[in-house]
DNA sequence: CTGAAAGCGCTAACAA
DNA sequence: TTGTTAGCGCTTTCAG
């Protein structure tokens, strides 16, 4: 069966097709109450539903917002940010186009010329996590970058504040009293995370405002996983009783796992001997170690709200061309004051050889 | 600027529309090839980008595909369905709408109309997790189903092979000698994951095939969630020596990073002293266990990809109404042969309270 | 208070 | 081998 045109509506409705669209946009019209109701009832009757196609073409305008992205989903909470976005669209009665790049440039380019052909009244451009990124040639200049910040000026852009965040979480752990905090930062150089530098810098800040000096000793680096961070925060352990952390910061919550790894290997708890932080809030790792991990949140459904609110025109005043987001911490049970001091009980093992099932008590 | 149309293009290349039209789309036509290339070149000149929009209104036809999804990435591997529809539509030129309904009934009833306005070219209907649904009213009936099964008969739905899968995970552990065969399983009663009886069954065909009697003490059931993996193993651990489990397949890998704890929790080792499965392949959880845990993988890529391609008429023969994606296993190392039957240790705890930090040596 | 008609940009039938 | 024209379904001036 052929389409319903607007002009079935007008038939049935013994109107012009007008005074159809007059009505059902609800536009300002004197059109009498008798004939709205008429209309209504007749393009109900008929099932009548308008083109979306007709009207963009005729409008110039499709409420339709094109969302490029790198890769999606390969950081399983990036989820959220297009959650964010889609949720405020189709608030306001917009659609989405979702294209994923898979970080291809032909690919990329190609999404944007479709985008451009579909005439979508605005675009979204994000990356799965907070770097620096060559802006597309052709995206359009109102375009609005999503957790990255375009290496040219005058693109709008959010991305989550690591450096605020950085200074939270180490706040978070001088405040509970700690002095010896050991910071395990990801080794990652090529295509390095930004954030990886600034939660550093936040992180010294805080050791500068509470006054006691940054240790060499307790910088660590290691691959951004479980094994990373086991063998970082190893190394971290093999110090000497006085010169150990009685705090560890982690890059992010894969490396923090891999920190109870090795601090369970010692036959240490946490957090009586050693307390733990960690970054990203990844439900599936955080809330469920043992115990949970305290975390700061990076808050990606907001950022992907807040970038469909600008790309809409929503928050047209506060656009300063880049906007940070706040990243609170997220208590949970690792974090506890250091040991008391005059007890050093030294539990640890001395080899610095782990084995993977070391939960084994040593005997 | 306004839009460059393609009368501009004619115009600049001083022929007519049809033949810009004709040559742009490679249309079968006897346009010589001087014609051809100075019509490109025009293109090119003047920035040429036709309209979607216009096309799609004339040709009935948008290169549009509608998806719609109940929670987008609330489980983070589900992205990988994403990727993989994505990916086909990409390759084939076609652009997709993604809406998350995030499970409201009215905004899935939305959606629907919206992408019918829109004439979307084909829908699929995405869960993000193995379920039976509600097919929704004004849903096309060519739609497909993505991770879920339509209540109603007559659609065409992809969806893991749970049964197999569950049936696989058993072989493996029967393979490598056990015989005393743990199931744990997800508590849920609402809205229950039909993968769970699934699997189940799948297990007990094996156990069956393998000629061992099912052992009503071998089965628990806890919540999704490492906590509800650690108590209900923890429960199966308590069991006599002769009973207890030497293997133990969980739900989910969720699960089965509770039985991590709650086995190490006693003492023992993976796999040497007992093996554990899980399901569903999490990368943030399987491949960062420790040891590094065996599971069975959700084809979620595979699923996507396969949704896409019958919902674009690539796959019109093998179009049976429902098809099962297999579920393979992957290997890491948290299964091998049960402990030799002479050497019994019983390291293990008796009280049936588990502490927190109990990797720490008992003393 | 309502209707006629132009036109958004394109494709496809038909003419030349 | 190429051009003319109708029309996809709608909104929106402009007339009545």
């Amino acid at each position: 069966m052929a389409r319903v045109r607007i002009s079935d509506v007008a038939a049935a409705a013994g109107v012009s097709v007008t005074t159809v669209s007059l009505v059902l946009n609800d536009a300002p019209s004197r059109i009498s109450q008798e004939t709205r109701e008429r209309v209504r009832a007749a393009a109900d009757a008929v099932g009548y539903a308008p083109s979306s196609l007709a009207r963009g073409l005729r409008q110039q305008r499709t409420n339709t917002i094109g969302l490029i992205s790198d890769q999606i989903a390969t950081t399983p909470y990036a989820g959220r940010m297009l959650a964010g976005a889609q949720d405020v669209a189709r608030r306001h009665g917009q659609l989405v186009f979702l294209v994923d790049t898979e970080g291809d440039a032909d690919v990329e380019r190609a999404a944007i010329r479709a985008l451009a052909a579909q005439q979508v009244d605005a675009t979204i451009y994000a990356s799965m996590w907070h770097r620096v990124v060559r802006v597309p040639e052709g995206l359009p200049r109102d375009a609005v970058f999503l957790d990255c910040t375009p290496e040219a000026p005058g693109f709008r852009s959010v991305v989550p504040d690591d450096r605020a965040g950085g200074a939270a979480a180490a706040r978070e752990l001088v405040g509970a009293g700690h002095r010896r905090i050991a910071f395990v930062n990801t080794a990652d150089t090529v295509d390095r995370p930004i954030a990886a530098d600034l939660r550093f810098e936040g992180y010294l800040s805080v050791l500068a405002e509470a006054g006691v000096a940054a240790d060499p000793a307790l910088y660590a680096q290691g691959e951004v996983s479980a094994r990373g961070g086991r063998e970082a925060v190893s190394q971290l352990l093999d110090l000497p009783d006085e010169q150990r952390p009685t705090a560890i910061f982690c890059f992010n919550d894969r490396m923090a796992a891999g920190a109870y790894m090795a601090v369970r290997a010692r036959g240490l708890r946490i957090p009586e001997d050693i307390s733990i932080i960690g970054y990203d809030d990844q439900q599936l790792i955080a809330a469920e170690q043992d115990p949970p991990l305290t975390t700061v949140a990076l808050p990606h459904y907001e950022m992907g709200r807040w970038a469909m609110e600008v790309a809409l025109g929503i928050r047209a005043g506060e656009t300063d061309a880049t906007h940070q987001m706040e990243c609170p911490v997220i208590r949970r049970d690792s974090v506890g004051p250091p040991p008391a001091l005059v007890a050093k009980p030294s539990r640890r093992r001395t080899s610095h050889t782990e084995r993977s099932h070391s939960a084994t008590p040593e005997r």
